[in-house]
DNA sequence: AGGAAACTTGATTAATAAAGTCAGGAAACT
DNA sequence: AGTTTCCTGACTTTATTAATCAAGTTTCCT
């Protein structure tokens, strides 16, 4: 019960892309609708994506949000470090800098801690988005990101 | 970063236990020092040790604490999900009653997430006190949970 | 008995983190 | 111009974590 809602909406809503047509952006209130996330706290995800290099958006009326890589090259490990933090699961066992451990001379439950850090990268940052689209294809492709806002030309539906 | 400090402090007690001279009961004072824990933590965290079985009690002067079992049947999952609650990464990928994924149609994500947990399972249901305590002699055998408080007797140094 | 040493229990408080809201600003298209 | 969209930062509320405190009960020893 680690990854937090944040970090919960933000791989939902890069998945809503890697699953939309890439070709045009879309818009923040699409993705909030097709994540389940509350529009505010996505203008707050979005941006930080967009620093990280993640994502890129364009303003104006035509504008919206797309992905700056194919979502082959996007793992779930970036995303979720990024809002998330380190992935070890207690604090003196991350590969950058961890604490010391206050037992004395060390414990050895450290060496398991890093042996599930270890483990939960491995799957975290073999996993792409393009694995996870994949997956979720023909589970999901009725409902994909296209929301037709009265006013606004539908998006063309993927052949 | 999800390990809280409640569980770390439990499982080092019970490290500590492990590694100690199970023949008689050790104070909570002697585990407090030890594991470098205030007194107070571990004065709500045993009674749940001892609750769940993994630890039995005396009481009176000589009272302390003591493992209730030999450390190769205690495993470290036992001990965190005791204090910490379910291992999955996220509440949508529980093996008990998961809540359901808000994402339309249930997201692929939550594949990635059970990896996680079943990875994580795997690791801290497999590791036995025992395995811990193996690993940290040699590296602790110097300062046992053996401490001296004046008036007492000082507890039978091993050997 | 009586007292001291230990565990037991439940309430309480303070600090921190998470989750969500809000208001105003800046760019771009028509 | 004016509308639509993204952008930014501060703010509020709530939940969780962490630690403390104050009585209580059992057991041993003199």
């Amino acid at each position: 019960m680690w990854i937090n809602r944040r970090t919960d909406y933000a791989t939902r809503a890069v998945l809503a892309l890697a699953l939309a047509d890439g070709s045009y952006p879309h818009k923040l209130q699409e993705l909030a609708a097709a994540t389940q996330t509350p529009v505010t706290v996505l203008e707050q995800l979005l941006p930080q994506l967009r620093a990280a290099g993640i994502v890129r958006s364009e303003r104006g009326p035509t504008g919206g949000y797309r992905l700056n890589h194919p979502p082959e090259d996007i793992t779930l490990g970036k995303v979720v470090r990024l809002i998330q933090g380190p992935l070890a699961p207690i604090s003196c066992a991350t590969r950058h800098g961890p604490e010391p451990c206050p037992m004395e001379l060390g414990c050895s439950l450290q060496e398991t801690w890093a042996a599930v850090r270890d483990a939960t990268i491995a799957i975290l940052d073999s996993t792409t988005f393009a694995d996870l689209a994949a997956r979720a294809d023909g589970r999901w492709t009725e409902t994909p990101v296209t929301v037709t806002t009265p006013g606004t030309q539908p998006a063309p539906t993927p052949a």
